[in-house]
DNA sequence: ACCCTTAAACTAGCGGTGTAAGTTTTGCCG
DNA sequence: CGGCAAAACTTACACCGCTAGTTTAAGGGT
């Protein structure tokens, strides 16, 4: 079969197709061929398209990262933008959790996660954190955003609670988590957000603005 | 060549030796044909002790989870406890970067890991944490420090400042962070810890223990 | 209208992967 | 000392990422 009247392929489609194979089956199952073979194709033909599997893998990572929501830095208030952030991050990642462990490493070429930490890092430095700060805090929320919808801690957890009543006693009840995973997971999140955020603001009065901190902005 | 007079592998020193490889040269290149070689042995030698390549990764990251110092519960004082098994889980994955992300999923299974979860569950519950705010905590935790060891955030930079500075205003000195990598990385984890343990305090004290917050404890 | 370049599919094939199956020799136990 | 289990081996299968070369169609230039 040589070249068809209108193409079959097109970057768009694959990386579309490619993001629901490795979310319906994980990313062991999202080989070259069997991608060709989900879009009626014959596995080097993707070659056309893009120079390498990695290729691919980086476009899908873009898309991901590109549904994340930035625009709270735009206004004054930082603790809100951060937490709209943090939260939209934690949607767009959980939303594709099985390419997370590949999303996550090396983002300093990748246009859209850039994107995302001029956005942050600007508004930081806006908002009167010293420059070396704001790199600080937006690497602390990236790692536990990233931490978050990597190792779902509920989900790891086994529905057989023989496994833990023996050895672990306080874990007794570690089987109900598998149940809950999803509030769990969410629990912590919101808890240890609100956590880090806390913490900050605080910093932020103490180091940042002494003056008007307490006080109703304006 | 048949069975030796003296075995010559044992299930430690495939796991030594599989960790070393790893570190030494990053996941994509631990095949099993390759550790073989390294243990001067033939591949499919290997399933005599371990039925698969999984079993063997397993292990290894049970080896890494186990050298995370969780004594510090046995004291009183949950925060400062939670502070030292942070840094130290912190140390033990940084010690080996490129299994992170394969240890951080699906930990419920994994003895050490396990053993981990109960040790801070059970801390946090006898400091007078609800048990389901034991549970997030002790997620939450999880999530920043695998992050921070799975994506360092300066690692993923480029020393090419020509990258950044057309597209991305903010991250005109993005390229020095690649030289500074380990100190980022470490002040964002250690600015990142404070904020979440300050703000758990404030949270202990206005929800578990209003009366004896502030005071020395005692 | 024709040619030529380029695009986009194909087939064939290389070296590598995890792992199953069966073989051989050794050490140990009854 | 016979026999069994252990621990190495060889062979082989199906799959993997990717390269090379082939075939045909689309589209632009003269």
């Amino acid at each position: 079969m040589p070249r068809p009247r209108q193409p079959r392929l097109t970057r768009q489609l694959i990386v579309e197709t490619a993001t629901a194979l490795i979310d319906a089956e994980g990313m062991p199952a999202f080989s070259t061929r069997r991608l060709a073979a989900e879009l009626g194709v014959r596995g080097p033909s993707l070659y056309n398209h893009f120079a390498t599997k990695d290729e691919i893998l980086d476009a899908v990572a873009d898309t991901v990262t590109g549904a994340v929501d930035t625009s709270g830095f735009a206004g004054r208030d930082w603790v809100a933008a951060l937490r709209d952030w943090a939260w939209s991050y934690r949607r767009a990642l959980t939303a594709h959790p099985n390419i997370v462990p590949y999303l996550a490493q090396g983002p300093g070429r990748r246009p859209a996660a850039l994107a995302m930490a001029d956005a942050v890092y600007g508004g930081l430095v806006r908002a009167g954190w010293p420059p070396a700060r704001a790199t600080h805090i937006g690497a602390a929320l990236r790692y536990f955003v990233a931490g978050s919808a990597l190792g779902s801690f509920a989900r790891g957890f086994v529905e057989d609670p023989e496994l833990y009543a023996a050895h672990y006693p306080h874990l007794r009840q570690a089987h109900r988590l598998a149940e809950h995973q999803q509030s769990v997971d969410e629990g912590a999140f919101a808890l240890g957000l609100d956590a880090l955020l806390h913490g900050l603001a605080a910093e932020y009065a103490r180091t940042v603005d002494p003056v008007e901190s307490g006080r109703p902005s304006g």
